[in-house]
DNA sequence: CCTTGATATTGATAATCATCAATGTTGGGT
DNA sequence: ACCCAACATTGATGATTATCAATATCAAGG
């Protein structure tokens, strides 16, 4: 069930962030902190920058298992992570699965960082 | 000893990150989780904001306690993390610690991940 | 000096996390 | 129907981490 994206959670109930607030709230923070979390992990960046470099823009597992040295569990384990994150787009075409950048997720990630 | 900011390592050997390789190498990757790892906490994205958001630009640990509602030493615990990531700077002045934010470097780790 | 107040550090504990081995699922070929 | 290949899920384990209570440091005032 854990499968909803943080980045873009399909709008709030009010429809921008604060307005003058002070600072961050605690519920925000824990959002934010969320897409955060999935990029803190030094194998999860590799994995973001293997699949940005692919020409074709989109990579499957076994392509980014071995460069990466972890098991097929692990990769699998830490795509989720980042698609849960609203950070990487999954789509499965017959065995294979395709994992590809959700264009803007980094650039909207980097705002993040502007808005604290 | 653990107090060498991440952010700016005074240089790494090589002058500017990698020119056309295909992805992030392995300590390269480390040394950017480090930073995500200081921002992937709900309660140093507060603190990061409630520093932003002071008129004067600085901070005490006093002041961060109440709002986080959070105990003194884990407040410390969380600025010290910051500081370490190069996110915050951290001034003693009399028997008050105050803590500001870095300049440029939020929008540094912004472009950290323009770079991936 | 002694006290007080503001922070930092240490030690302990519960929770989270990264990883792997084993197993489950599912689609394509024979 | 059967098998194989690609991927996901589960369970277990060792490593980090967030937090607090207790204690240490350290500067200013009396």
């Amino acid at each position: 069930m854990t499968s909803q994206p943080i980045l873009e959670p399909a709008t709030d109930e009010s429809c921008c962030a604060r307005a003058g607030m002070p600072a961050l709230g605690a519920e925000e923070a824990k959002q934010k902190a969320l897409v955060f979390k999935a990029l803190a992990d030094p194998n999860r960046l590799r994995l973001l920058s293997l699949v940005k470099a692919e020409a074709s823009g989109e990579s499957c597992v076994c392509d980014l298992t071995e460069p990466l040295d972890l098991g097929q569990p692990t990769v699998s384990h830490h795509l989720k992570i980042l698609v849960d994150a609203g950070l990487l787009h999954r789509e499965k075409r017959g065995t294979w699965a395709y994992y590809s950048l959700v264009p803007g997720a980094l650039e909207k990630t980097a705002g993040l960082l502007a808005t604290l």
